[in-house]
DNA sequence: TCCTAATTGATATTCATTCTTATTTAGGAT
DNA sequence: ATCCTAAATAAGAATGAATATCAATTAGGA
């Protein structure tokens, strides 16, 4: 933690309670939080923060890498503190993410980028359709239709 | 073309002018398009198109899987027609999208995927950077704030 | 030609995110 | 310890992409 508030103080930003709050309720969350909810989380300690300081702040974070941005398309993006990227498997229909331990960003692909002279500044590898869950549920609603024919 | 309209109205979508001109449009153009664009362009020929209507249109597309949707997650969603699947190296300065002749499904991935028993129904790899053009061009525009100094 | 569900146009609405501006504050300088 | 100032904040307005609403139109089968 405090680590990372000297990543913070070693660029030159201020350490301002709000960001040590963001930081905190990122830190103690396992799963990716909306800027929405941090915002919440944030004010059940502090409630006078606003939302506006929430996304400044987190925009800053994500720009210095403490923090990784998530854009599932299908809502509000969500957060999460930077311990190395991910790439992941949605659901279409219950939203999960699944991560996937694994990155494409292997020989091949790189030799590609060097072939076109192309100067990466991220890459996002994202895979869509049905977790177990939901091809159960999907089946069963499945089933019912064909039985009520 | 007629090959498009043919897929549409094999599922029971009717073929209007509008939905016509859309994909001429997406057809006509080899770049990845924006709904707002899209919509100029379409309006060109037949003004009184409205956006409401591309955006319906590009959302049926996609679900059929006639059109792919591309977002950069740094302005509006970008759209093209569907020629086979493809990945690609996107520009942030000028869209421009380049090709990547490989694809990260390949077997570690596969596995990962089949341990989880996520069943796929899409994928999407992209890269965002700066294509060469666009390198040299900020190149120069950076040399010139130095000399300006 | 008629009929009706599908589609459209126009516009309002939503909702995440960013912008604006006056106010406050962190933290280096004195 | 106090002062100073650029950096940061709170509050709310503004933006902008996308969706919802609903009355009017139309594609295409009967």
């Amino acid at each position: 933690m405090t680590e990372l508030l000297e990543r913070l103080s070693a660029l030159g930003f201020k350490i301002t309670p709000q960001r040590r709050l963001i930081l905190e309720v990122l830190q103690e969350s396992n799963r990716h939080l909306s800027a929405e909810e941090i915002a919440e989380l944030v004010r059940e300690i502090q409630p006078s923060v606003s939302v506006a300081t929430i996304y400044r702040n987190l925009n800053l974070l994500v720009e210095i890498h403490l923090v990784s941005k998530l854009d599932l398309h299908d809502g509000p993006a969500r957060y999460e503190l930077n311990r190395g990227h991910d790439h992941h498997m949605v659901c279409l229909d219950c939203g999960t993410a699944i991560k996937i331990g694994a990155c494409p960003m292997q020989e091949d692909i790189k030799n590609i980028i060097q072939e076109k002279g192309f100067e990466v500044s991220s890459h996002h590898f994202e895979i869509t359709g049905y977790c177990k869950q939901c091809q159960l549920k999907r089946r069963i609603e499945e089933d019912k239709q064909k039985s009520s024919r």
